[in-house]
DNA sequence: GCCGCTCTTTGATCCGGATCAAAGAGTTGG
DNA sequence: CCAACTCTTTGATCCGGATCAAAGAGCGGC
């Protein structure tokens, strides 16, 4: 009913494969929701009316623990889907994804996914691979928290990012979206203060130029090479 | 061509739905292996050319870095599907599962799965709940890393193994496989020296009988204090 | 342009838990 | 029944990074 244009996700490789009615029929039960900076899409523990796609923007998914303890759990980026609770069995969402820069997301009821599984039955295969992908990134981060020390841990972190929001510029690669101290604190388990003299320090030796909410890194190697480097040093 | 007996998985949940020829068919693709304690299923970095049904025993799965740290990702238990890199579109293992007891597994082609999911299209519900879960607990272990002191997270950790493995005792609910100081520390992020010290005084204070290789838990609720206390005590 | 806010930096101190070291305790095989 | 492991316990020391504290710095609003 809400008519959403199809042009706005003809270029995603999710829905590459439908023909137009087909595109046409899975939009007709979706709607479009713009999401401003420092809003959240949904709250961690509400029950899970809808699923969604991130168009434009940025997302950051946090987990909050009993005594208000707060930890990043991903990030999400343009063309993921997420919040599809119901393919894992949920009734509720497991975390909060809040709008790093302003966002604009697709949102289906839940009913709506058993419907779409089967008629793209691609769609349940790439929400499998999603899952795995971030099985794998959520295994690689709890190795990281058990065997390395913080600085190597900022530098995967870091290095991530970059992987997956990173944009060129002239003097290195720009974390394409605001992010502060404190966030990459919440994503590696460690303090803001930390982090900052962290930071201070890379950028003494000229690896990366920070700012308020910003980062671009200069070096990537030697970003790498920290990361790998073991605490023993025998 | 093996022939597996279908009494023997006729129990679980996976196969429930499954009338006597379709049990046959998946069967008829499977081999049934035996695998000795110590011993592994495959390993991480190996082609990824089966997947796998634990039927008895119980696997933990290790993923070791570049410089030789290992943590334990997670614990196969009976039932359970692992080794489906396929679906993660994966072409390698992510891990190692290794027998803590006595297992017997069933293993299947990888080119099986495909064929399997449009025969059983409950496997791949299954198959992404499962993904889903596994998901869940290693974003509660992040969260738990990032934010709690050693003492909660191994109770936690404890807790867990026992809804997965618990075991009734007379003297309480012992973890129904071999698992050493050494394991725990893997899963939880320390070492098996603060593992000791922490059962030792849990031993003192009643609430747990140790052992080599055994735990027995005897106050539950005792370890459910202690795994929600919070480390901000003011 | 100045005030007030949020975010970042840097210094000083402290402590949980890693590391180093070595002695118990079960278990297996000869 | 003793020897040789492997696993566990306990003590002593040390240090990475958390915590406490306070001073910059960028940014928006009026």
């Amino acid at each position: 009913m809400a008519g959403i244009d199809p042009s706005l996700v003809r270029s995603l490789p999710l829905f590459q494969k439908l023909n137009e009615d087909e595109l046409k029929n899975l939009l007709s039960r979706a709607m479009l929701r713009r999401v401003p900076v420092g809003e959240a899409v949904f709250e961690q523990g509400q029950p899970a009316t809808q699923f969604f796609l991130l168009l434009h923007g940025r997302l950051k998914v946090t987990q909050v623990t009993a005594d208000g303890q707060q930890i990043i759990v991903r990030v999400v980026h343009p063309g993921d889907i997420f919040g599809f609770a119901k393919a894992l069995q949920r009734t509720d969402y497991p975390g909060t994804p809040t709008a790093a820069a302003e966002s604009l997301v697709i949102c289906w009821p839940t009913e709506s996914w058993d419907i779409l599984i089967e008629q793209i039955p691609h769609l349940a295969v790439n929400a499998m691979q999603t899952i795995g992908q971030r099985l794998q990134e959520a295994h690689t981060r709890l190795r990281e928290m058990a065997t390395e020390e913080v600085e190597p841990r900022l530098a995967h972190a870091v290095l991530r990012l970059i992987k997956q929001a990173g944009k060129k510029e002239s003097a290195g690669i720009r974390i394409d979206f605001p992010i502060s101290r404190q966030d990459l604190a919440e994503m590696t388990g460690t303090t803001l203060h930390t982090v900052s003299r962290i930071l201070s320090a890379w950028e003494a030796q000229g690896l990366v130029i920070g700012g308020r909410r910003k980062l671009l890194v200069c070096d990537t190697a030697a970003l790498g090479v920290i990361a790998e480097k073991s605490s023993a040093s025998k």
